[in-house]
DNA sequence: AAATGACCAAAATAATTGATTTGGTCAAAT
DNA sequence: ATTTGACCAAATCAATTATTTTGGTCATTT
């Protein structure tokens, strides 16, 4: 890695710690900068503006969070169960906080960005993920024929949101350990999910190295067009 | 029902149906007072202030939601198991307005109400009240007693949140239809919950009647403290 | 060539003032 | 005995102005 690549991601790491701690409106350029040990200016070395900087952030933690997906999935003994890739997604999506913001949009740190109009999320790509995954698995033999995989894929985005929402309306203090329902959720949906025959673990990664590949691609694609529109 | 618990009810109906549309700061008593066919003082003689006002809706609403319920199981033949009875529940969430805007705390809706230091939400009574629920039924042997009711109950809270919040962040457009995804998501518990053996149906049902009598009884009395205090 | 930070226009925030609305009351009407 | 609606203090909202902050630039320094 060059230095200057090296100094753009502690440009970064300062911006991720200020926006998750103070959210998108009140964390100022300079404060990035004197965070990241450098001039305001040199920020602009690096980046157009405030918002692309985010954006490029954003993009960052998503790479980083399908990585982390896949090291878990990799490191997983029995890794081709829908249950276990869903529980590994799960472990990432709790261990990334910008992921977890913009999943439930939390407005206190995505801050004025989610209003501007040409706003990442809306971007539509990525919307039918979950159910191309499951009707995937589906189609590979993993999960069993006689659910709807849209079904399927909308309470597994259901039980994501609770995962990263219900702190906001509900008293942390009475949470069982994240672990613990990160593991009943991969119990339940293996139980309900998986065919009468097991199933084909093997052609369930398989599966999952595929996404993941094509993950990647659309990841570089968005961070290649970034760098070509500047 | 005397004339004047009548006109009560038409109070809150009017009420229901604004507070719904337009929310709490931005419904005016007069409203409500026009839209029910009498004078505003007239709200007066039997509501302390517009915040009792509001507290007794929410508590009609909630009764409403445990009648509903109750119903609903009733009329289901196998009302016994727990993925039909969190069904259930799910579907009388979801036709009622009020219990859903307060599962996600909805600010538009509940409006400056929420915000109040002695605001009803954080009554702590009903909080362990899921908890409680699938603790009985595992008791009772109509739910697998290898995982732990805690994440169980947490999970059914999970999903409950993510029916009737993931709307506000994702397209409703490409929403299954709601009876289905409830549908789903009972047949996933019950497979996933379900003893070996089958469970015991009726003995699921009795823990329900028994639930919802604790529910009425509890509900009562909040609404006598409530007299009691004007 | 790389990096800085004083500088500026634009935007956000705060303070002020004036006008309107609204929850709640109560003397008068029914 | 009920019910009303004019009435009022308090709160909310709107318009205006003054003040501060902030994203972004660029002449100057390193």
């Amino acid at each position: 890695m060059s230095k200057s690549d090296e100094r753009e991601q502690r440009i970064l790491d300062a911006a991720a710690d200020l926006f998750i701690h103070y959210g998108y409106d009140k964390t100022t350029v300079d404060d990035i900068a004197r965070k990241a040990g450098i001039s305001k200016g040199a920020i602009y070395l690096y980046f157009k503006s405030k918002d692309e900087l985010f954006k490029s952030l954003l993009i960052r933690e998503m790479a980083a969070y399908s990585e982390t997906w896949l090291a878990l999935l990799e490191a997983d003994p029995n890794g081709g169960t829908l249950g276990s890739m869903y529980k590994n997604s799960l472990y990432a999506l709790e261990g990334s906080p910008f992921m977890s913001a913009m999943l439930r949009q939390d407005g206190r740190v995505l801050g004025s960005y989610l209003r501007k109009p040409d706003n990442f999320f809306r971007d539509t790509r990525n919307k039918a993920a979950r159910y191309e995954f499951v009707k995937m698995m589906q189609d590979a033999g993993a999960v069993r024929r006689d659910m709807d995989p849209k079904v399927i894929a909308h309470i597994m985005n259901m039980l994501a949101y609770g995962l990263v929402g219900l702190g906001e309306v509900m008293d942390r203090e009475d949470f069982p350990p994240t672990r613990d329902i990160i593991e009943g959720i991969a119990e339940i949906m293996d139980r309900a999910l998986t065919p009468e025959d097991g199933g084909s673990s093997e052609a369930g990664k398989a599966v999952v190295r595929h996404i993941l590949e094509a993950a990647r691609r659309k990841l570089e694609d968005s961070t290649k067009s970034e760098s070509d529109r500047e």
